[in-house]
DNA sequence: TTACCTCGAGATCA
DNA sequence: CTCGAGGTAA
């Protein structure tokens, strides 16, 4: 062979390793042997290590795995990942078959006549780690977990060793190409792993569906890359352009493109069909190399799937119909009566550990006071339809709501000792000894009703414990540094020098108190540096940590505050939507109880509040007649107003992003509400980075040009979008015009 | 609710 | 190296 330049030879490698990849793995069809593929990449990896100027993140070689990455991004989703309603029940199926029917049929439109339009996609709901892959002009670009569905972790390095994910797209496909499915380690590979963990010593993996969460989350990319991890499409995020006009025609044109989209998908007409797809897929489970825990049904057609829309959570044109959940027998060894933030009193189980799902399962929710009361009695694994007070030592029966939350379902009557104790309501406060008040207050004559008990104590410690974790949360206002036993460890500074709790929890008995018992103490912290200190596992850097934490929660805004108050009726979204209505806190405090639920008021108090007549058109707070009233009165209550003082005092930002964004939806630069496309190879940037900056400064980046397109950034060797521009007229800009107004903005170009 | 990963802290050993 | 806290997945 002449010696080649080892660019070109390196790019010759790459592209025949990746069609290696494709054939073997896309198309099941192999055009070299394993040795000979090794061979290649021995080589490719050879002349990388000579030239690392010649370095790609989609190698081959990266298969094998890199150098292990610093740390997690969280980066935003483009197209949010949803999560999909479950059914237990064929009755279920039918009931959301006829449902979408009805919503498809009544759309008018040809494409929606007749209920036999329509048409449902079925595929085995697999039991992994959901992932979503973006390509861009078909170059693997990144893979982010789900996250909270907004934005997730971006897990590229371990995502670039799955084999069945291609680096480089062959054939056509959209420019931005957002793959969603299902990531899973085989069952054949799990029990290796394990053979080989247990070989060398290692703790054991307890189940697949964890092993492979943990190996995403390994920054060790070759950990991944031994693991052999596979992956099935379910669903696409972005698509700059249309790519099949269904789910069915979008898999078929992905497995085109060699990715794996899974054998055994159908589509069908009718629920009596999908019926039978959830009987053909039943009998599959336990013969795959996956674990499944139902099935997926979805409208096919992405029209009428637009037709019907997404609820706040979940899309209405999909739903999992789910296999019953696993049911064991254990012992209830013990009860405890957990205080919450408000008080209220929940009653949890302790059990004898049993393996459930995949999991040892030893605690599990009782719920309320009515379930303990009301337990479902049975005799030898049947319902007898009658209620039963549970008993400490009874057998009860145990099942994952949702393969995730453990539940106690009722009590096996006959194995019931006849000694056994009733557990009861508290008569106090478990924690503080203080006054509990019966809820609802009718049980007060009638104990039947009777659901729960709430301590009524503001200062019970219990409380304010949970309200401070509530607070720091990563939901609410997400102070890094400041966990459950971090909270924990700084309150036992109070306890005497004496009590055992206090070494317990690592406090130095010189350890002076460090007051936290108010949502403002927590941003006094940072003047107690030297106390914190002295805690035990309390080191330089975790106080650092701690108190950078602190600084940055300050400015989370007004609609974060209010939610991590733990106000009665007010979670994130009722906050977020308060403070859409009022610029600050000091605003908030103006309103009127009616005005702060605009959706229920009057005709004339609400247009003398200047908001539409007609109900629909007004904004939902998610308050109503009853809660508003509670919620107007917290606000103004002494210890409501002497909350939001301190919090002002010490710093905390009680303006409302919310409001802000909603009256300057984009900061002012000349990319403000524009539509940009970027085109050709930019010296200076990265294109996702580029366009994250220009979504930053309020643009809108899309893959494609078209009449709605404002601006086109063309670097060298711009192609057809530039053509298209051209003809269109649209603004275009060379990378020095972009370098010259990103630095009016104030972002100075990279080296 | 549990399992898994990462990180910092502190102990242990060279 | 081991422990435990913190974070996140389902």
């Amino acid at each position: 062979m002449p010696k080649a330049d080892p660019a070109s030879r390196v790019s010759e490698l790459r592209a025949l390793l990746h069609r290696a990849n494709r054939a073997y793995y896309g198309d099941a069809a192999p055009i070299m042997s394993d040795r000979e593929f090794d061979d290649l990449l021995n080589e490719l990896a050879d002349l990388e290590a000579a030239h690392p100027e010649l370095d790609d993140p989609n190698s081959p070689t990266r298969r094998v795995g890199g150098e292990p990455i610093k740390g997690f991004t969280t980066l935003p989703h483009r197209v949010p990942m949803l999560s999909i309603d479950n059914t237990y029940s064929r009755e279920e199926i039918e009931v959301w078959v006829a449902r979408v029917r009805k919503a498809v049929g009544s759309g008018g439109d040809e494409l929606f006549a007749g209920p036999d339009a329509t048409r449902f996609v079925c595929e085995p709901k697999i039991d992994g780690v959901a992932l979503s892959v973006r390509y861009e002009r078909g170059r693997f670009v990144r893979a982010l977990t789900r996250g909270d569905g907004e934005k997730g972790d971006d897990v590229s390095h371990a995502a670039r060793t799955i084999a069945a994910l291609p680096l480089l797209i062959e054939g056509e496909c959209p420019d931005v190409l957002e793959v969603r499915g299902e990531v899973y380690i085989p069952l054949s590979v799990f029990e290796r792993i394990n053979a080989q963990r247990e070989s060398e010593g290692e703790d054991l993996f307890m189940n697949p569906r964890n092993a492979c969460a943990g190996t995403l989350k390994n920054l060790d990319p070759s950990v991944a890359a031994s693991r052999d991890l596979g992956f099935i499409v379910h669903g696409r995020g972005e698509v700059s352009e249309p790519f099949g006009d269904g789910h069915a025609a979008f898999c078929e044109k992905l497995a085109a493109l060699g990715f794996p989209v899974g054998e055994h998908r159908s589509v069908r007409d009718d629920a009596d069909g999908i019926l039978d797809a959830i009987a053909e897929i039943a009998a599959l489970r336990g013969q795959l190399e996956y674990a499944i825990d139902g099935v997926v049904i979805r409208v096919d057609s992405y029209a009428q799937q637009d037709a019907l829309g997404v609820t706040s959570k979940s899309p209405r044109w999909c739903i999992a119909y789910k296999y019953p959940a696993e049911r064991k027998t254990t012992k209830l060894l013990a009860v405890d009566h957990q205080v919450g933030k408000t008080g209220k009193i929940t009653p949890r189980a302790s059990l004898e550990p049993i393996v459930l799902a995949g999991t040892t399962v030893q605690h599990a929710t009782l719920h309320n006071y009515g379930r303990v009361r009301d337990a479902q009695a049975y005799d030898n694994g049947q319902p007898l339809g009658e209620r039963t007070d549970l008993c400490l030592g009874d057998t009860v029966y145990v099942e994952k709501a949702g393969e995730i939350i453990p539940q106690v379902m009722g009590v096996e009557l006959p194995e019931r000792h006849e000694d056994a104790k009733r557990i009861r309501p508290p008569e106090s406060c478990p924690v503080c000894g203080g006054t509990v008040e019966i809820e609802p207050p009718e049980a007060n004559e009638n104990p039947a009703l009777e659901t729960s008990r709430r301590c009524i104590n503001p200062e019970c410690p219990a409380q304010i414990r949970e309200k401070l974790i509530w607070f720091a949360g990563r939901k609410q206002m997400d102070i890094e540094g400041l966990g459950e036993s971090t909270i924990d460890q700084i309150r036992a500074t109070h306890l005497a020098v004496d009590d055992p709790a206090r070494a317990e929890l690592g406090v130095p008995a010189n350890t002076p108190r460090i007051p936290l018992d108010h949502f403002a103490d927590i941003f006094r912290l940072p003047e107690h540096r030297d106390a914190l200190l002295t805690l035990d596992r309390m080191g330089e850097k975790k106080v650092n940590n701690l108190i950078a934490g602190i600084e940055q929660a300050k400015s989370r805004g007004l609609s974060r505050v209010l939610a991590g108050m733990g106000i009665r009726h007010v979670g994130i979204s009722t906050a977020k939507a308060l403070c859409k209505l009022y610029p600050d806190l000091d605003a908030l405090l103006k309103a009127d109880e009616p005005a702060l639920r605009p959706k229920t008021l009057k005709k004339e108090h609400a247009v003398a509040l200047g908001y539409p007549e007609d109900p629909k058109d007004r904004p939902e707070t998610g308050l109503g007649a009853l809660t508003a009233p509670a919620v107007h009165a917290y606000l103004h209550s002494d210890s409501g107003r002497a909350a939001f003082d301190a919090l002002r005092e010490v710093g905390v930002d009680l303006t409302s992003k919310e409001y802000i964004e909603r009256r300057e939806p984009k900061i002012h630069s000349p990319f403000s509400g524009k539509t940009v496309v970027l085109t050709g190879t930019l010296t200076h940037y990265e294109r996702t980075a580029l366009s994250e900056i220009l979504e930053r400064l309020g643009a809108k980046v899309t893959g494609s040009v078209s009449k709605k397109t404002d601006l086109v950034i063309a670097g060298e060797a711009a192609g057809s979008k530039l053509t298209k521009a051209q003809e269109l007229g649209i603004e275009i800009w060379d990378e020095a015009a972009l370098l010259n107004a990103l630095a009016m903005a104030g972002i100075e170009t990279p080296a």
